[in-house]
DNA sequence: GAGTGTAGATGCCTGCACATATCGGTGTCA
DNA sequence: TGACACCGATATGTGCAGGCATCTACACTC
């Protein structure tokens, strides 16, 4: 699944993005690019090449005579990919899912929108298609077959928004996704209501109907939010201060 | 303003991917690491780490014994800082716009719901007396405070959902409000309205009351999106096809 | 068509020179 | 005596040059 890339790059970029997202190395904390070739047991290159990323990412920063301090989780770029990984796999796991449910409720209902002003043609009829063989497969309880339409569905809806930021989060939505069935947390049958819900925004799309359409989306998502909010239930928010 | 970091690195960044946004290097593109160093005029160690970057923000792949691969837009993370930069120089700054737009006005009336929800008391306070602030000073016609007081006006509101992926489009709030007003877009005195939904934003966050808040806060971005619409009339859209 | 050899590219390592920010000492002035 | 400005020493990132290791696309053989 995971493609293996187990280049020393790679792995030395692991172990430093997950030591910082743990706060195994806190905000402040000053390394020395030497230290570091020891401590992971690789060359000038790699931790170069590594700490180049970091610092592109918000992670690090560099300062000659001082080394390479690590620097407060509000200068991260949440958006990157890796970060999103690392804190998956970390104590702010409930946290994150919360940041992304969140930007799921905000991003979905505007792209369904989108969608139906400006989506071509042949995405809007399989959009339908889609929705159609979900109630099918949903009301018979075949869920693996259902969660591969579910993700196909809102790809379809994000891409088709024609905004490329949304069309990122796909990836992003599908692990959601696939994480709500390995995490037991589908029931047996998708709720009728949830099949239904699917359909109009397919239906509202199609037709161009981009008011209906975000309202049937706003609906949908929200209540699936509801069912997955247990999991960043207790997890406190974050208020990053205000500059100036 | 923008801080100098005349680094052989950041030189090499820079001028590798303004060449992929504009491009001038089209995807598909494939470069040798040694000629990259005789053409940028750098040793093999600043190309290696510029690469890196580039592929951590999926802007290109290094594959053995073929050499440097430029990959298509698609692939490129859209909410990369550098990227959005380079696009906003590019032919694409038209796109760029609308892409960020859609994005805030998907992202801001959420943001207001869940600061009426979640913000810290004096956070919720400062939004109202700047909101106050804003009615005085644009009706005095003062718009370069205006324009400070606009910018930490959506500071606050992004920061006070709580949410961090919220928070870090601060950044790109304040380049569109900053840009309204060198662009010319600003009338010689915001518009009575405009006013008007600032306070009804900063009183129902206050207030605690999440629904009127989105209302309020969706029914300010949509003015002001329109306000801003000419500056990407016209742009294709892009419709990433969806994988599998 | 399957196996194999090889050229050609990235991956990784090392030693060195340079630039620069910090630190500590020294001297001057109030 | 104390505060402040200057200045040199030093540590550390930045950049360079080159070498070997490793992998793999491609051509060649059978």
């Amino acid at each position: 699944m995971t493609s293996r890339q187990p280049s020393l790059h790679h792995q030395a970029l692991e172990i430093l993005g997950r030591r910082i997202v743990t706060g195994d190395l806190p905000a402040g904390h000053v390394m020395l690019a030497e230290s570091l070739e020891a401590e992971l047991k690789v060359s000038r290159s790699v931790v170069r090449e590594a700490v180049r990323v970091l610092q592109s990412i918000g992670m690090v920063e560099s300062i000659k005579r001082v080394g390479i301090r690590v620097l407060p989780p509000q200068a991260w770029n949440p958006f990157d990919a890796n970060i999103i990984r690392w804190r998956m796999d970390s104590d702010a796991r409930g946290a994150q899912l919360r940041a992304l449910a969140e930007l799921r409720s905000a991003v979905e209902p505007v792209a369904s929108e989108l969608a139906a002003q400006n989506a071509p043609f042949p995405m809007r009829r399989e959009l339908l298609q889609v929705a159609e063989e979900m109630v099918r497969v949903g009301r018979q309880g075949k869920m693996e077959r259902f969660l591969e339409l579910d993700t196909r569905f809102h790809a379809l809806v994000l891409s088709g928004s024609g905004n490329e930021m949304f069309a990122t989060l796909i990836g992003q939505v599908a692990e959601t996704l696939a994480g709500r069935t390995t995490h037991g947390l589908m029931p047996a049958h998708p709720k009728e209501e949830a099949l239904q819900w699917h359909l109009d925004v397919a239906r509202a799309i199609l037709d161009g109907k981009a008011t209906a359409a975000r309202r049937a989306s706003a609906k949908m998502i929200n209540e699936t939010i509801e069912d997955l909010s247990p999991e960043w239930a207790g997890q406190p928010r974050v208020f990053v201060p205000v500059k100036p």
